[in-house]
DNA sequence: GCAGCCTGTGAATCAGATT
DNA sequence: CAATCTGATTCACAGGCTG
């Protein structure tokens, strides 16, 4: 091994990732983070009900034969990771529904250990435009050793926990998708289809390396994991293919003012109270279907479904609508308006939904 | 194939799960929920599928024997959960970072689609007590049809809306562990050591099936999945090998008491409602031939004809065709487009289709 | 200046029946 | 079986414009 060779530092490789991690001196990085394609297998053009265009990711990169040849990517890709990585070195990688099952099996086929597997809950996603599917409203994540007995890997576990206002960081991270002027444009247009969010490097270099360490990011792309590394102080190596992708980085990243080094404090994560809806009242079985509900002057009355859903004679819908039906005022808030019956006391629904708070905190 | 071969609604049928689903006659069944086990490697030590215990010393059993024997296992199972599944069923698996890769890359493998992947919360997860790991607040389920080109399957895509006050159902689920008066005992100890909660099960029942819909658990422990079908009126199977879990399962079940039909109606989608041909209101005389219609703001106008075609100088064809290529939109919905004049009055022409529905009934 | 309205957009495996 | 037709469908933000 030949670990004299220098260490191309703070900056960008152009070229196949897999041939250039293999050209790197072996466990020389003590951090990967890895946005492979995830090779999304779209059909036709999808629109949105006002019939604009949404703008896919139909990106030649993102393009492969068959999962047999995703797979083979995949296994040289993560060999590669697996050769330059430290000993205590971490591997984290990134996907969707389409790609991550398979990058997990294959690590795990390598020998990699996971340490975590960690859901990016997005504030603001993309909406299922046809009611067809749950609102696609994360990415998995997989943070991983190098083997199964490797010992020392950084988890800067207080700096989380202070993070998050002095509770255990848990696995399920809530933060924006990449927007507004963050979101890096040529001549109007995004530069990068896929480009993360800072805040999710961010947290994750603050966990998981420390001040001067060495990250290496074999997808580069815009070069987020650049920008935040220069900006917390710690060293990367960005490898990729495409000339223009590497343009815009560079120049990103150059604009970046380093943290000084007292000043690299952590922000809090703002914590918000949690909207409860209706129907998990009822899932919970707080209260059940075919139960009846009616306002506090016993003026109207209606009945709980299965769904959450309430009806009363011809009307249905949410408690919301239905109490504003009835009252036939524009809106209602059906927490205060609607009250069940409890042993001859009526009591207000919104008891419940404080129930339901009071568990999830 | 032997579909008269009678399926053994509401029971428990002991034995290998594998061998038990092929002998159900194939495509019989509308949905299927799986929380297959995933003991090989907790506390790092390693587990066969049957839950032996792996002796490092004297079994030369590594990690990738492990892995392997446990994909064969997920692919059997798997491959025979496929065949008993009806044409337009859906199958759901849990799981996390132990298991979940492997089952999602074999069931890609095998030709299921993935149609979503849920994220459940845990509002009380365990904490992580060495403070080396993230807390693992969270488990995997997929979500797939049987094959890519799959058509029909059920998402009620409406009652899952109202559920979740109005606004589309995400991907990510937040809801506690089976604890309290839910967690089942025998002799003061835990019934089954990964119960799930009746509340996840109630989310996907509704989501995923219909009533009087057969629904078959291969791995069904202390029957949460047959509980719930059972409240929320669906047909349960249940296959489980151990004699101990049976025996607290069918007791759990003769205890639950189901909703009754009417509350257990759910709001549907107006694609579910029955189709009416424009021409079959002009055919009624609710419109006549001549009369002019207009978009809301009066932008656009067009002439019935007598066959139920619109005109607009030289475009001619349907209500929908017609408000589309007026707008230069790639569809339109005529009913919502369209309105005519009654009495000095804009009216939708969705509400003569809403009187020719109610005639029809 | 500000509140309110309108427009644009994000890693998307996004229909089903009839001819 | 493929092409055509009907007609159902969106949430959270950011940014710009209007009154």
């Amino acid at each position: 091994m030949s670990t004299s060779k220098k260490l191309p530092l703070n900056s960008i490789l152009q070229g196949d990732c897999i041939e250039l991690m293999n050209s790197l001196p072996e466990k020389s990085v003590d951090m990967i983070f890895a946005d492979p394609p995830y090779n999304m297998q779209l059909s036709g053009e999808l629109r949105r009900p006002d019939d604009s265009h949404v703008d896919a990711v139909d990106d030649h990169w993102d393009q492969f034969e068959s999962f047999a040849v995703y797979d083979a990517f995949t296994e040289e890709w993560l060999a590669a990771a697996q050769r330059v990585l430290k000993d205590d070195g971490t591997l984290w990688v990134i996907g969707s529904y389409h790609n991550i099952f398979r990058v997990g099996a294959k690590l795990q086929d390598l020998g990699f250990w996971i340490l975590n597997d960690v859901i990016w809950r997005k504030t603001n996603p993309m909406p299922n435009f046809r009611g067809t599917r749950f609102t696609n409203a994360h990415e998995t994540l997989i943070w991983c050793s190098k083997d199964r007995n490797a010992k020392g890997m950084t988890f800067n576990y207080d700096a989380l926990k202070v993070m998050n206002d002095d509770i255990q960081m848990r696995s399920d991270w809530l933060l924006p998708i990449c927007s507004g002027g963050e979101r890096l444009k040529v001549d109007g247009e995004k530069a990068h289809t896929t480009q993360k969010p800072e805040a999710l490097l961010y947290r994750i270099l603050t966990a998981a390396t420390n001040q001067g360490d060495v990250v290496l990011d074999p997808f580069f792309g815009s070069g987020t994991t650049g920008a935040v590394a220069r900006k917390l102080g710690r060293n990367y190596i960005g490898l990729e293919r495409e000339e223009k992708y590497i343009k815009v980085a560079k120049e990103r990243i150059r604009k970046v003012q380093p943290l000084s080094p007292e000043n690299l404090e952590v922000t809090t994560s703002k914590r918000q109270e949690p909207r409860v809806p209706f129907g998990s009242v009822v899932e919970r079985g707080l209260l059940s279907a075919g139960q009846v509900l009616f306002d506090s002057r016993k003026r109207y009355r209606a009945r709980v479904r299965a769904d959450g859903s309430l009806v009363a004679s011809d009307i249905s819908g949410s408690i919301h609508k239905v109490g504003a039906r009835l009252q036939g005022a524009s809106s209602c808030n059906g927490w205060t308006f609607w009250h069940f019956d409890a042993e001859g006391q009526s009591v207000s629904i919104d008891v419940l939904r404080q129930q339901v708070r009071a568990e999830m905190n």
